[in-house]
DNA sequence: ACATCACAATGAATCGTTTCAGAGCTGCTG
DNA sequence: CAGCAGCTCTGAAACGATTCATTGTGATGT
């Protein structure tokens, strides 16, 4: 026998099935003898609930699912752990789904999450998946938004205000005296890059010789930033722009590599540097990277509140919009 | 109706139940006309598997689970990386846990697990979850050790060789003139930071003149790195070690934070600093460290192909010990 | 002595899927 | 044309836990 069932247990305690399911469930509504004479079954059998069979009865399961851009992103494991934090405190479990920014993988993860009857999903996302989550609502399936502002006030989110922190980056880089500012970050068609950009652009209107270039990188990944960097630095030294604002940390840890390599361009005299999200590394970097912090396990666990309360609506519940402000975080890599 | 059931879509395309399960698992078992119908009423009703009901009726899930020491430490987002993209060929799901180190919540995890039926698990244990471990084996849910190496030959596991790395490490310390090495790491109850103190000790050996320091920190985390990194700063300059093995990266970043804080001590030249993993933001610190790189992908990707392997074994199975070697990457942080 | 009540325990029905023995049909062979 | 094989499709049983209407049992009050 590979496990043993509530009937085994009932059997060799000598009660029916529905008094062994009492005593795991409403222990109260049990005599001390017969919940004694149960534990003891339930012991000697090394019996476990099979999740399964409860989760088919109740109609329902006990998990969340969480869709994340890159999960090898300390912005996004630090929202992963607020969000599960939460959940755990109300006995859910958060499933953590990587997209990888593909759309394929993401469409494949929330396909998982639906066949699983989650209990809701928290996403970040890559595509455009409304249409889906849509569909999904339709199907009783909440979802939250998260690191992203919506227009589309039929859904809950979470986010940091994109525009006002990429506003906040270039206007620090501009207050620092930069005027040919990059701005390095893609791919354009996830919001949080599209977003930042804007907001440098708006910095940009009040300055009328500052100059915005945009370099799109395939990810927001260390080697996509290294690449970036490292094509920055073999240009010739007056065709190189004097800041640098990328669209993450991770890109901006890979800009800084590759300026770097072989004794390159020195940040922040001839570059300054300042990148998104203030993930731990960033101030260990080998310049302290500038930043802009977003309250990542905040935005996680409030998301995961919000979904909950989406997951079982009080009367007049309506869908909340939170946006956290953005904090600018000034080091190394932006003075001098 | 929240959601259609085989039963919904049996009656609108005026089949049995057991026709539609058929189009969904034995497509080649039913008419190309019945074929059409049961999938025009599956688009029409939206209906989605449910996931439970198959699961319960199957006996086992396609998922396994993993759980980790520190979901936000790049080493253990690698090896599950490796992990998920194995599994995910084999159309396994891959659950993530986070013991945080704590053994409380691994023994959760394990518990959650065992409830969901779980094909197998893959474990990187913090407390001495060897015993409860075999109770899985004999239930039915097999187990394979992930970056620790086990003399409990029963069970399969993949690693590296902590004492070779820890050899190395300090071997290579030794051979760039330092003598007063301090280790820097804890819990010892944590397999692999007392293995890779065993082989600093062994390399010790074979230098007198040289000495040895432990310090002990409660976690393997940047914050507690920092803690020793600055408590050894504000030590009287003679007092100092002159070269510190940290017991991972995370460990080696805090301490090198903590050293550097208020100008402080400069590394390498009054103390080298060599961590182990070598995780992507290494090579990206204020000085680039030194490490012990881990194949994490690869042990990742091994593990759950030894856990499959386990899991329906063939005639003849023997678990397997997995042993990497480590690999020294010298960079500034020991060179000067 | 009888009605009433609270409390314990029962066991059948239920959730949604898969499986499998068997029914119905067609076409072929001897 | 009986017998048989081969193909589709059917429908009931099974997985394991939970729920709930029902039954059984003493105690209490009148």
């Amino acid at each position: 026998m590979v496990s043993a069932s509530v009937k085994d247990v009932a059997a060799l305690a000598g009660v029916s099935v529905g008094t062994v399911s009492n005593v795991l469930n409403r222990p109260e509504k049990v005599s001390a003898e017969v919940t004694v004479r149960v534990q003891a079954a339930i012991d000697k059998l090394g019996f476990v609930r099979n999740d399964a069979a409860r989760q088919l009865r109740a109609g329902l399961s006990h998990s969340i699912g969480l869709v994340v851009l890159d999960a090898a992103n300390p912005f996004f494991t630090e929202l992963a752990r607020g969000a599960e934090d939460r959940a755990a405190a109300e006995h859910f479990t958060v499933l953590v789904g990587n997209s990888n920014e593909d759309a394929g993988r993401e469409a494949a993860y929330l396909d998982l999450f639906e066949q699983q009857r989650v209990r809701g999903v928290l996403i970040s996302p890559v595509g455009n998946v409304i249409p889906r989550l849509e569909q999904l609502r339709r199907r009783g399936i909440p979802t939250v938004l998260v690191d992203r502002q919506t227009e589309n006030l039929s859904f809950s989110s979470v986010a940091v205000d994109d525009l006002a922190g990429g506003e906040v980056a270039v206007a620090h880089l501009l207050s620092v005296g930069r005027r040919r500012i990059a701005f390095v970050g893609g791919p354009e068609s996830i919001r949080q890059v599209a977003d930042r950009l804007s907001g440098a652009r708006k910095a940009m209107e009040s300055v009328p010789d500052a100059s915005l270039e945009v370099i799109v990188t395939e990810s927001l990944t260390v080697l996509s930033g290294r690449a970036a960097g490292e094509a920055i630095r073999r240009r010739p030294a007056a065709e190189r722009p004097d800041a640098i604002f990328a669209a993450n940390d991770l890109l901006a840890m890979g800009v800084l590599q590759g300026l770097m390599l072989m004794g390159g361009v020195p940040v922040p005299q001839e570059i300054a540097l300042i990148g998104y999200d203030d993930i731990e590394f960033a101030a260990a970097a080998v310049v302290p990277l500038s930043s802009i912090r977003q309250p990542s396990a905040l935005i996680g666990s409030t998301a995961l509140e919000l979904l909950l309360r989406e997951a079982s609506p009080e009367p007049g519940f309506v869908p909340r919009q939170v946006v956290f402000p953005p904090e600018l975080v000034v080091r190394a890599s932006t003075q001098g």
